[in-house]
DNA sequence: GTCGGTGCAAAAGCTTTGCAAACCG
DNA sequence: CGGTTTGCAAAGCTTTTGCACCGAC
């Protein structure tokens, strides 16, 4: 199976960094490379295990703390799925974001333009600037919500 | 001060709960008191002390079940603000969400008119039926934004 | 009376913290 | 070199679970 295209290249996630006068060390390398390798939102789990595998061992705090780094540079959204638990992912071009069936778990994509209008609203109406960048939005799926 | 108006009246709930069959025991009605008495979105912990005022010591364990089992039945709402905790909230007419802000730790009500695009955009592009109760969107207040 | 809910105590996560050693720039 | 970051180990906190007893209907 093809890998989903990346959303971002490391090179260019390293150079933002790097703009921002960020520090990088290994450990922080070897995340956002694990990050772009994997593609797609990661759990801290996922991310300590693919480097488990690659025998490079980073504690979970260390990934913990690396994770909020990144967090705060502004480059990593953080997301809260559910019973699928905190997922994290490279902001890049595909930005999307995830319906999630309360019912069967289902975790469906979808495009960042069903945030256009509520970030607007937002904007224009309370002068707050959101930071929509990957949501999760819980409901009923299609087949759930008709079963039922 | 003015009590805020509260969103559900004690009677509707329980009425409500009864109609769908449910079994209401002393522990459920005090849970369902303390978030009228209380009013707005309250944690665990909160409803907890309250309890614990009215000397009723229910351990917080039977709360998050009874709290679970609410949000099951579709009469609270569970909502997470971040830095401010998991928050529940009954489900009444005066539905409304937050924005919290990432820099200062501001939460905004916002009017639920906000949801009104979004939702109906899920639900005619994707069939999906959002549940969106009580939402937090977070980012920038206008005072920080500005500063920055 | 029966099925389901609660109390208690304990465990299970997941995430954070403190400090000494290592390291980036 | 100086200030940061990491590793390690430990604690913290919220939430869940098992089981015997109690209570609603």
């Amino acid at each position: 199976m093809l890998q989903p295209a990346a959303n971002s290249s490391k090179e260019a996630v390293i150079s933002k960094l790097k703009q921002r006068g960020e520090r990088l060390t290994i450990q922080r390398l070897l995340v956002i490379d694990a990050l772009c390798t994997l593609g797609g939102h990661q759990t801290v789990h996922d991310i300590h295990q693919h480097l488990h595998q690659h025998s490079t061992d980073l504690t979970e705090p260390t990934i913990y703390r690396i994770l909020q780094w990144l967090k705060d540079a502004e480059t990593v959204s953080q997301t809260d799925l559910g019973h699928s638990g905190i997922v994290y992912e490279l902001l890049g071009t595909n930005r999307h974001h995830h319906l999630v069936c309360l019912s069967c778990g289902a975790v469906i994509d979808v495009d960042d333009s069903v945030m256009a209008s509520l970030r607007e609203h937002l904007r224009q109406e309370y002068g707050f600037e959101p930071r929509i960048d990957h949501m999760a939005v819980f409901g009923m799926c299609r087949a759930c919500h008709n079963q039922q």
